[in-house]
DNA sequence: GTATATTATATAGATTAACATATTAAGTCT
DNA sequence: AGACTTAATATGTTAATCTATATAATATAC
């Protein structure tokens, strides 16, 4: 639903690629089915965040809260300390995460 | 349950009493009842992403997903930004959030 | 002591995530 | 073609969030 949601969904995908992991060795790693992790990565769900948190986990990767004005700084900073795991930034134009404004459906 | 999403929890919490809040302007502000609210801060509930974004967003924070191994910098870099909004260093040893490898209860 | 404001709890109902499992589809390889 | 792996979908069931509303608890005023 929401250009977020999506956002992250996105950015798992990209992870566990980059980690080349297949959606059930994730799976595995996670306690997460296969199925729920491709309605996870399509969007098709607004998953819990003890889900988010255990997918995260198993790919590395933390979740965090940081204040909007900071936003730009961290990711530069994490854009430049490995682009592996985020993507390619030519096709990541937002590294991990943003949130308009407003006006996402 | 988890550490991490107590620690979420507290972070919300300090987030909005830092911006002067009480959780019904909060509730207002991000479609959120304001039961729902006081469940989510005491950790009594596994929330959902679309309602742990609608907070953040009323909060002005961003979500988002950092490689664990650059999460200090980050972490540092956030704490020097704004201290006011993670709440005082002194009493939040890890910045906004993290993920222990495991043992939490 | 009586208001007022904020937060914590409670109940009941609707929606849905999460699970297990299975199957389909699509790609890769020999 | 057949065997294999991966990913997307489907069904049915359980458990939980989420909402609305109301109330109790707690503090802070007047």
């Amino acid at each position: 639903m929401n250009y977020t949601t999506e956002h992250i969904a996105r950015t798992l995908r990209k992870a566990r690629e980059a980690k080349g992991l297949s959606q059930r060795e994730l799976g595995r790693k996670a306690g997460v089915p296969q199925g729920h992790i491709s309605k996870i990565e399509n969007g098709a769900v607004d998953l819990r965040l003890s889900s988010l948190i255990a997918l995260a986990r198993a790919l590395d990767l933390e979740l965090a809260l940081v204040p909007r004005k900071s936003l730009p700084a961290v990711k530069s900073l994490v854009r430049g300390s490995l682009a592996e795991v985020i993507g390619d930034a030519r096709l990541t134009p937002r590294p991990l995460y943003s949130l308009d404004e407003e006006g996402d459906d």
